[in-house]
DNA sequence: GTCTTCAATGACTAGGATACGCATAGTTGT
DNA sequence: ACAACTATGCGTATCCTAGTCATTGAAGAC
């Protein structure tokens, strides 16, 4: 899950693109307005977190500049206590959920999975491949009711794969949405930790989950 | 556990927070009635103590607010001895307890133990995981029956641990609840922590309860 | 139609760099 | 003296690179 924060306070920014990065998010962090709207327009991301109170470009042409250019991504905006009304202009200019300054950081949490579970699915909050089974909220990957132990990069690959079952994930789609990088590196990274993957998840079973499209990319299928 | 109190005498504030700090709560004090209110929304506190008699906005305002943004966080008021109605009033708008001016600390502290105890899955009063037992209104650990001392921090920390088992919790989470740092500190205090209290209850025990995730946070769990 | 060849693609492995968390010693403040 | 916190060095899990090995599928030979 890739996303992007615009934020110009570069210590609160800092703080949320940690916490993000240590549930397993790949973070962008702009502190320009005027360019995180030409990032938002160009990558494409799961989610946008967007502070109103902005130097360069009010937040709230970003939101227009976004929705203009058809983009559905959930938006999510940052105000300060006092700014009711831009919340509420917020609101109307396609945002989808708002939290004002300070907030807790668990809140902040909270409020992005429950915008990124509705964007797919409405998704019961544990996602569930035949008897692979991921948890969030636990971090806690099991198959056939045994744990599986993963490190945060290959965790976060399969969370990727989970949440985009049954369809086709090239490398780039995957390098951008799990490495947060968007042009081509020339490397194996993502083989490499396919591999990973299988050892833990498919080796030794009679049913892969994880299988390759030759010439395309990676899905992860029952079938 | 983190609380906010809302008082507006200065005096009866800081006396309580301090108190409250003591017992190694996290304790945020505000002194205005609206600006309160937004806290209550803004923060996920464990328990709100609100007075009734404030200047800006009636506490009663405060009670309503936060109800009507289905915010469960338990709710203690304080009223003078001759408002019974105003008593009345905020049990029926969602405060689920009271206390009288003058009160004592102790009477105060009781109360905020029980209202915590009651939030938090109908718990026996002490909390406990596999041979690890804490209570929190003596402030007692034991483990295997023996007992462990613990400075207030080691106890804060250990608290919020049992209350939030088998969840990853990272360290953003731990620094807003038990150190009431909103922003990273970009030190390792929570580290050092973690390390004396797995000194005094894993130490020379084969079954180990606190669980480190690697690049996420923390875990308490009897597996 | 079957077999062989070969280039492209992916699977797998090993090892170095890095970042992370642990431990311990040192500093501050009550 | 004790608790709270900071600073630092060290060991190691994790990450990534780079290289070799296996597989695939298409083109050409028979």
């Amino acid at each position: 899950m890739r996303i992007l924060v615009i934020e110009d306070e570069t210590k609160v920014g800092c703080f949320i693109k940690r916490a993000l990065e240590e549930e397993s998010y790949a973070v962008d962090l702009c502190e320009d307005g005027a360019k995180g709207l030409q990032m938002a327009l160009n990558t494409n991301y799961d989610l946008l977190i967007v502070d109103l109170m902005l130097p360069s470009l009010p937040g709230l042409e970003i939101l227009k500049g976004v929705r203009q250019a058809r983009i559905q991504t959930p938006i999510l905006i940052l105000t300060a206590q006092s700014q009711v009304d831009q919340r509420v202009k917020g609101l109307d200019a396609g945002a989808d959920d708002y939290l004002t300054k300070p907030f807790a950081i668990d809140e902040l949490l909270a409020r992005i999975r429950a915008l990124l579970r509705r964007g797919s699915t409405e998704s019961p909050g544990v996602l569930q491949i035949d008897d692979l089974a991921l948890n969030p909220a636990t971090r806690e990957v099991t198959r056939g009711g045994q744990r599986i132990d993963l490190t945060l990069k290959e965790y976060a690959l399969l969370e990727y794969l989970m949440r985009h079952t049954e369809r086709v994930l090239t490398r780039p789609m995957i390098s951008e949405h799990v490495w947060n990088q968007d042009f081509d590196t020339f490397t194996n990274v993502i083989d490499v930790y396919v591999n990973y993957l299988r050892n833990k998840i498919d080796r030794g079973r009679s049913k892969k989950l994880i299988h390759t499209i030759r010439g395309s990319g990676y899905m992860l299928k029952a079938d």
